[in-house]
DNA sequence: ATCAGGAATTAGAATAATTCCAAATTTTCA
DNA sequence: TGAAAATTTGGAATTATTCTAATTCCTGAT
């Protein structure tokens, strides 16, 4: 698994020409350096304002389809909160999202080290996880 | 807390006349009822769809009132997988649910004994959770 | 380089869950 | 009983997302 920048404005020139088998179009670079550039979950409309601005051209479709061809190649994170509009993270280590219900700010949580969720959970013996999503809401602390 | 019936098939008639603060109109009763009827998750229009065999004249703007209404009186929890209709749940133990991918049916899995998620988060010192939500997908183990 | 075939992009239409609205009905309780 | 408030209702409106069909872009073989 490729390691991506963790760089603040990556050129979207300098991403592989594939990464994780997603073959890399002018258009999915921007997109991903686009939520690279700036990490506050942004929804796929605030995605194609900013992708805009450099690449004009760039059609609200297309920034769908490369969220969802991130997303699937797992280069990408989609965050739900109830019903709103989905929303887009880069960052891949594993961790879960906290809104904040006075800023509306959604935080990345980590988790603490060496604690597994699984071993949390009450599920039957050869139960196969294959994707998990975390969200909680409230009023974050100081930080 | 008042806790509600969990047998099966209660009759709507027989919840009080007011729960956690809400008034329970007819049409309140016959959606509660009809989620505790059969806890398989259904979304708005499934609930729409049962409980008009025994009420024909409720309206689908009504069961998204009455659920809206259940819901933030905590008498029954939003489910929400990705972007897919909402699901709702009577079950008001603390649980998280599980998607099935061969079935699709979602199953309610509690935690096992003794543990808190909030240890195994990061989060800042002063935090408040007021809503969390834990959504897994899989292939479920028999059970 | 050129060309064919496949993949990706695009604009705009379509979809579908949910919310909104304004009128009618029901409930509350003075 | 009657006025005010709350709820229900049907249908229209909203909106995020997906679909469609046409165009453009890439890629790899010749």
């Amino acid at each position: 698994m490729i390691v991506l920048a963790q760089t603040k404005n990556p050129n979207p020139e300098d991403f592989p020409s594939e990464i994780n088998g997603l073959r890399m179009t002018r258009q999915r670079r921007e997109v991903l350096a686009t939520l690279l550039a700036e990490r506050d979950h942004p929804t796929a409309n605030d995605v194609f304002l900013r992708a805009q601005k450099r690449m004009p051209t760039i059609s609200l479709a297309t920034v769908y389809n490369c969220l969802e061809a991130l997303v699937s190649h797992n280069l990408v994170k989609q965050v739900n909160f109830d019903r709103d509009s989905s929303r887009y993270c880069p960052n891949l280590s594993d961790h879960c999202h906290f809104q904040d219900e006075s800023s509306g700010k959604i935080h990345d949580i980590g988790f603490k080290d060496g604690v597994n969720l699984t071993d949390l959970l009450d599920l039957p013996e050869g139960t196969q996880i294959n994707h998990l999503e975390i969200s909680l809401k409230g009023t974050f602390g100081k930080s």
